[in-house]
DNA sequence: TTTTGTGAACGTGTTCACAGCG
DNA sequence: CGCTGTGAACACGTTCACAAAA
């Protein structure tokens, strides 16, 4: 069990939810050219990431379903619940608290908060949103959102930084920094039109090989 | 001016953005060293990324900010408009359909489906959301956004393709098949959230270089 | 025979280090 | 001297191919 890479990790998602799925039509064992088929990678790689963490497989047979979903699920992080804040209750913002699929895989969002006068005291989806200014000196949470728009992005970032939250999912458009110990991932729509536009306007558009999503 | 990798690209539309940036600070050239501090990378890697395309800088000086950002923007193709058709008017469509980014790249989101008659014929910013089965036999777009439940994504990706779309932004968490020639990007939160969720769950966390965003 | 687990080969992207030019 | 452009070295992730086990 060494090191596990990013492409991995992102992976060990897919895997978890093809595992949910397939152990819903009854199945017990899965091989791991049904897990690659379902992906569109190679078996050899599915064999790869497995192999990284532990030999679950039996040979000759395939994965056993449950348990290596219960170890996946172990690896991820999604055997305990976690705490977020949301910051920006704008769409995005909003979006996301209406989402019920984040609570289902153990991400509770327990705050919510905005600078804007008008929203702050609403509430939405049953959380109160309270003003950015009360993030200082809160009572903390394992993950923080930033929904915000891009100029306000890098302060609230701090704060959150600031409010201890070790990891960091941001919407804005910007690349934000923070302290090697806070885990940061960026999701930036922007980018991503601009990668189809992109590949849009190739020579011979979609004769290359498609990016990883 | 050879071929252009998938990261390249996604480093070029930062670079764009922090052009525009220092342009408005009233400089004239900018080195690779000030375009690597402000996106976290070397310096080394900035200057491949902008020779894979041509040699636009000057030795000794850096590179003139206005002639690469045309550059860039010819490169991504931003230098014409993308008409854009999005599926799903739950609330992560509604939030695409109320960003005015977009529209300021050059992505006119000119169509909303939606399969819920409670939907259907609400006006949302500006647009009138029209029956999916409405995306057969219709005037066709450069792009498609999948902003639907995971059970109905699969089916709006094939109507998609039917219709010509040939790029694909898919907000349902689950890998879509496309043919080669459709150019597909997947923005899945919950597996970002997932992401931390392991990121957060390491031994040392934090201590492990952070993923690229 | 089927399918895993894995070292080796391969391919791709990043960093180094320095020649070249202003 | 300052900074770009780039071959070479390096690091990392993927695929191959096959021995080992059921």
């Amino acid at each position: 069990m060494s090191r596990i890479s990013g492409p991995t990790v992102r992976r060990l998602s897919h895997y978890y939810r093809v595992l949910q799925e397939v152990a819903l039509e009854g199945r017990r064992m899965v091989s791991s050219q049904m897990l690659a088929d379902r992906e569109g990678i190679t078996s050899a790689q599915v064999r790869k990431d497995l192999s990284s963490f532990g030999s679950f497989g039996r040979r000759g047979l395939g994965y056993p379903i449950d348990h290596l979903r219960t170890e996946i699920r172990t690896i991820l992080g999604l055997d305990r619940r976690w705490t977020v804040a949301v910051v920006g209750a704008g769409h995005i913002g909003s979006a996301l608290l209406a989402y019920t699929g984040f609570e289902q895989q153990g991400f509770d969002i327990v705050a919510v908060f905005d600078s804007e006068d008008s929203r702050v005291g609403q509430v939405i989806d049953g959380r109160t949103v309270r003003p950015v200014s009360e993030i200082a000196g809160s009572e903390g949470w394992d993950m923080g959102v930033i929904a915000t728009p891009v100029r306000a992005a890098q302060d609230v970032d701090d704060a959150l930084v600031a409010a201890v939250v070790r990891g960091i999912l941001n919407f804005a458009p910007r690349k934000l920094k923070v302290p090697e110990w806070v885990a940061l991932r960026t999701v930036d729509m922007t980018m991503e039109f601009e990668s189809l536009s992109f590949a849009l306007s190739q020579p011979r558009p979609g004769k290359r090989r498609r990016e990883r999503t």
